[in-house]
DNA sequence: CAAATATGCAACCTTTTAGTTGCATATCCG
DNA sequence: CGGATATGCAACTAAAAGGTTGCATATTTG
C-alpha cells in the first residue's frame, strides 16, 4: 500500500501508466519512445511500478511486455480514499462549524 | 494533482490525515501528540498537505486548527484512479491474451 | 507588563530518489 | 557462428525529502 502511493507520486511513473493505459502490453523499448529519458531510467521506474504490483511484466523471448494490474488501485481507492472521502463530507460540516466558531470567540 | 499524489506518498502525512479523520479541526500541538516527531517536522508535513489542499488551516487566536478537505481526493479518485481502474478491467483481459500469446510463440 | 503558550522561519544534516554512463548478458536472425 | 536487438546490473552524481536544532513572533493569562 505504501509502495502504491510512493509509486504514484512520480509524474514519470504516472506517465508510464498513462502510456500503458493507451496501449497495454508494451515492451520496454516501446515505452522509451514516449518518455525523454534513458532506457535505464525508465527501467528503474518500471521496477517500482512492478514492485507496487501496478504493472506486471511478461517475458516473450528477449522482449519484456508490461501489463497494467487493476488490483492495487482498486484496493487503495476503496480501502483508503473512499474512507476519507466519506469522512470528509462530515469534514466540510465541521469546517463550517469551525468558521462559525470564529465569530463568537473573539470576546 | 501532482501535489496531491506527492502529499499522499508519505506515511507520516497519511497518519496525519488519519488523525484528522479521527477528530477533525485539531491544532498543531494536538496533532503533535500522536506522532513522534518534532513540532517543526509536523509543521512541514502539514505544509505539504495544505499546499495540496488536502487540509485547510483556520486560525483562532494563537491556535491553528486543521480541517480536512474532501475535494482533491474526490478529484484524484474520480479523475484518475477510476479511469485506470476501468481501463484495467480491459487490462486483465489483455494480460490473459498476453499469457496465451506465450504458448503459440515459442516455435 | 511579564510569563507562558502556540506557532513560524531558517539553517543545517542525512538519506532517498531521479537520472546518467558504462558494461554485461541473453535472444533473434542472416 | 556473428552481428544486431532487447534488456539487466552497478557505480556514480545531483537534487530533493525527511527530520532536527535554534531562535523569533504573536497571543493568552495572571
Amino acid at each position: 500500500m505504501d509502495a502504491v502511493f510512493k509509486a504514484l507520486a512520480d509524474p514519470s511513473r504516472r506517465a508510464l501508466l498513462d502510456q500503458l493505459h493507451l496501449q497495454n502490453g508494451q515492451t520496454l523499448n516501446q515505452l522509451c519512445r514516449h518518455l525523454r529519458m534513458t532506457r535505464q531510467g525508465i527501467t528503474k521506474h518500471l521496477g517500482l511500478l512492478i514492485k507496487a504490483d501496478l504493472v506486471v511484466p511478461l517475458w516473450r523471448g528477449r522482449e519484456k511486455l508490461h501489463y497494467l494490474n487493476p488490483a492495487p488501485l482498486k484496493q487503495v481507492s476503496e480501502g483508503w480514499i473512499d474512507k476519507h472521502k466519506a469522512a470528509c463530507l462530515r469534514a466540510l460540516a465541521d469546517l463550517t462549524k469551525g468558521l462559525d466558531a470564529l465569530k463568537p470567540e473573539p470576546n
